[in-house]
DNA sequence: CTAAGATCGTTGATAGCTCAAGTATACAGA
DNA sequence: TCTGTATACTTGAGCTATCAACGATCTTAG
């Protein structure tokens, strides 16, 4: 008790020094990622996945909702987030012919430019910081823990 | 690419997925968890954080600059923080005797009640929503690959 | 002893997100 | 058809944390 180790001293031994560390590590790579993203592409974090989302989204269009799902934000993040996007011409509104509360966010011929010009520099840079400290078998054996991790309630949807 | 599962679609294969599934799991475990330790004992993840560090300091006082360090905020997120536990009366400040830039932040008795008070609900959580995910050797198992991850950046005193 | 540079801490402005409340639309049952 | 409830989205207020700039103090080298 009278040692200084601080981060690891508290929790040592216990299981919660995994939780203390997955906090930490989180807060330190994420950090640095969105540095480098803001840097160098003008994008937050949550910017660059809901890009990534809806480049893979078929048409590039995805309503809002289920945005907000998968990026685990509330809706009214997302509109927020939106507004910047739309600001910025990556993205924009496209209402439903066949219901008219939902609208959609379609990326823009610009929007899909910005993603792959960005996707690269951003893919490496999680190569670096995270996934090179890994061998292949360990990425598979620590993605394979992740996931069972609970991502529920935001979805309720989950459920079913 | 016609198909829909969204969050694991667009990284499905790469190693990408496990830094995917680190965000979303740091999301939605924190969210939950924060609900409930707001909920139940009025503090945030980083208050509790604090309050912990502080716990188990010696004498339960640290300086401002390591409490920043060890939790990963920024000096100035320190001062907010700690300005709400002081209002609260959980934490008090001390200057120091022999450098008059330094100042202290020390838990009150109060302070530490408060945080034995809150332990064992916070620590219930969290082996609820994340621990209990996983044996007792996969538990090991992550906490090593977690511990591989870069801390670095914000405590420059790092690569002394 | 003094000047230059680091370090500790606070403050103003701002970003990103949340919650609560409100609007608008859809749908299901009487 | 009207009524109630669920869903989609937006908006105002507030919170937490950041960055940039600053004042104070310490330290080191001339």
């Amino acid at each position: 008790m009278t040692s200084q180790v601080l981060s690891t001293q508290v929790t040592a031994g216990s299981e919660l020094e995994t939780w203390v560390r997955f906090l930490r590590a989180h807060a330190a790579i994420t950090r640095q990622l969105s540095a480098r993203l803001e840097a160098q592409h003008g994008l937050t974090l949550s910017d660059y996945d809901v890009l990534v989302q809806l480049y893979f989204a078929p048409e590039q269009a995805l309503r809002r909702v289920d945005l907000a799902r998968t990026v685990l934000l509330t809706a009214s993040g997302i509109t927020r987030l939106l507004d910047g996007l739309e600001r910025s011409g990556w993205v924009e509104k496209r209402s439903c012919k066949t219901d008219a509360r939902v609208s959609y966010a379609v990326l823009t011929t610009a929007g899909i430019a910005k993603f792959e010009e960005t996707q690269a520099s951003h893919r490496a840079d999680i190569e670096e910081l995270f996934s090179s400290n890994f061998t292949g078998t360990e990425g598979k054996k620590l993605g394979e823990l992740l996931g069972r991790l609970p991502l529920a309630d935001t979805s309720p949807a989950c459920s079913a």
